[in-house]
DNA sequence: AAAGTTATGGCAGCTACTGACAAATGACAA
DNA sequence: TTGTCATTTGTCAGTAGCTGCCATAACTTT
């Protein structure tokens, strides 16, 4: 695959439309990490670009949007492959392995997108707010995720929260993972996907202890 | 005990703060289910409680902050009762031992605070914004609880990621039943606490299951 | 009662974000 | 090619969140 990013055929038009997206992301990313994320105005972006402050908005819904908006090919990834695991599959198991699609990707991605992700990884590093954005993302695909396995294991997803306590957990170590990859400053995506898969891991037999652990 | 608002014995300065500061909350909570969340605007808070706008924000952050100033009494009250947990107990004991204090202080808080937790409850739902800032706090909670953990185990918590696990999955139970409660418009603390309590107590039987089965 | 400390108010200004309308540009068919 | 249609873009005007600055008012302390 070449990236999630690009629009193979299409119209002039449509093409005419990723360039900017694109276009302005990477003007994003590289404003946001030359002069700091909240000192980086949309002004100056669009700047960069040529295009009106009233595109942006058309393209993007503020500040955190653009600079997070990579990240959402890689969760669709993740909820379509979910999607598709066969249903009699243990829960845990039908997530690490879409989480293993959407890694793949991250590793598989051109070249453009691998910078991309080593900036933005760079950026969530000392910026609470693109931190805090992060926190919406991973809480919207838990939901979708929730809901997938609930109809999977065919419960009502209102009566039992079961589906729904075991996505929150598995996501929240993989959110942990990748905090910990900011904190060290790990932002290639070829030591950041192995980093996750192995954190996984430890969690898989760690946390099991640690619930049971009652004396 | 009469709520952790509440300013026991202090200087009148420091008394009329304390009133000023509730009196912001409750106007902003109550504009907030009056006419909704975004179409508030700051100067109507200001202006039911006749401070100007300046004062506002010397107090809160914003209205995303003013919306839940209830919440971080108890969270420092969780965390506090975390700090104070015997050193040889499992991480999970000491977390729910932990969560039992602020959940019942939630229970045994006053009338003023009881009122404004069923509004923020009643707010949240259907309110994407103030949702997300619940996500934030949950994120520090979980920030300052691992760094507990790792001191108690007597382990590095950059090298060994195992406490921040735990918490990070235990954390996100609590957000979870929580969730359930603001879907299932459940408000009442009475209600609210023992919920809580059921859901930590059925993710204990189902997660260590969920994670070991690996067929 | 005076001096010192701290909270408040008013203003000026910046930035994020939105609605409405007009101009430009690609898509498509005759 | 040209004319028509749909979509994107730019401009403008306006609202609202948020901050720095300085003078004034209010509590505190001696």
């Amino acid at each position: 695959m070449a990236g999630m990013t690009d629009a193979q055929v299409a119209g002039l038009r449509e093409r005419k439309k990723q360039r900017t997206r694109w276009a302005l992301v990477d003007a994003a990313l590289d404003l946001f990490l030359a002069k700091g994320y909240e000192a980086t105005t949309i002004d100056e972006i669009v700047a960069a670009v040529d295009v009106s402050q009233r595109t942006f908005f058309r393209y993007f819904a503020g500040k955190e949007d653009i600079a997070l908006s990579l990240l959402t090919g890689y969760d669709t990834l993740f909820i379509a492959a979910l999607a598709e695991r066969p249903p009699g599959e243990p829960p845990v198991v039908a997530l690490r392995a879409s989480l293993d699609v959407s890694l793949d990707a991250i590793r598989e991605s051109d070249d453009a997108d691998t910078a991309r992700f080593r900036k933005l990884h760079r950026l969530i590093d000392g910026t609470p707010s693109v931190a805090a954005g992060q926190l919406r993302r991973f809480a919207e695909t838990e939901q979708a995720a929730a809901r997938i396995l609930a109809r999977r294991a065919g419960v009502d997803e209102v009566t039992d929260p079961r589906p729904h306590l075991v996505v929150a957990a598995f996501m929240s170590v993989v959110r942990v993972a990748y905090e910990t990859c900011v904190r060290d400053e790990i932002t290639e995506p070829a030591e950041v996907v192995p980093r996750v898969r192995g954190l996984v891991a430890l969690a898989a037999e760690t946390l099991p202890g640690a619930w049971s652990a009652v004396p």
